[in-house]
DNA sequence: CCAGACGTTGTT
DNA sequence: GTCTGG
DNA sequence: CCAGACGTTGTT
DNA sequence: GTCTGG
């Protein structure tokens, strides 16, 4: 599913769009990140709304013993983050994952022999925010805390039925007054009509 | 009741 | 820590 | 939660 | 039908 994100906009172009600071920016480079390396990229947490941090790919709710659940954690479907033990900790701790993009491969055929990929993304490339949980993880034997972060998925509109067309999955996809909400507790408002898909190379 | 899972859907 | 499959 | 048990205790 | 072992 989406498990490949496109950040493009420079550290200034975040603060402006998102309202908020980086609290040191040389971590940050416009990328895009392959959930499967849980890549660290740029987030806001309900808890510090006004800071750009960087959070690892791949939530890892704070009861688990090591890091193995992660590879499946990517992403959490919206339809049962309430009764699953990994997410329903951090139901309230609710993070913007910063974007302007996303990546999707059709399959060409029954098999899935032959692909075709494509970019999502708004009109004009405009930065959005996936809904997103995290949580903070202590290694028992170093003591380290990492902090991880999940993204939420809903089922497929037209579009997307189209392009990703086995999963019929798609990222919520917020913008700024639905972020608000979102961060403060309250409902989900997702903002999936717009995307749009180009054929890639 | 307890042991074992706890999650989602690709290998770009 | 909490849920669930057996 | 469900499958499987669900009962007792000698010898002549 | 209800209990219980797994």
């Amino acid at each position: 599913m989406c498990f490949r994100t496109k950040n493009s906009k420079t550290f200034n172009q975040l603060e402006d769009r998102f309202k908020a600071r980086f609290l040191t920016p040389e971590w940050y480079t416009p990328d895009v990140f392959n959930a499967f390396t849980f890549p660290v990229t740029p987030v806001i947490t309900n808890d510090r709304n006004d800071v750009i941090q960087g959070f690892s790919w791949g939530l890892i709710p704070y009861w688990a013993k090591d890091t193995n659940i992660r590879k499946s954690t990517f992403n959490a479907r919206l339809e049962t983050l309430a009764q699953k033990p990994s997410f329903k900790p951090s139901l309230l701790k609710r993070c913007l994952v910063l974007a302007d993009g996303f990546y999707e491969w059709k399959w060409l055929d029954p098999k899935g022999k032959s692909k075709q990929k494509y970019l999502l993304t708004l009109p004009e490339e405009e930065s959005f925010a996936f809904a997103g949980l995290w949580n903070s993880w202590t290694d028992r034997n170093t003591g380290e805390i990492l902090n991880t972060y999940t993204i939420i998925t809903t089922a497929a509109n037209e579009l997307m039925s189209e392009i990703h067309n086995t999963k019929k999955r798609m990222p919520v996809i917020m913008t700024p007054k639905a972020e608000k909400d979102w961060l403060s507790g309250g409902e989900l408002v997702m903002q999936n009509d717009h995307l749009e898909g180009v054929v890639c190379e």
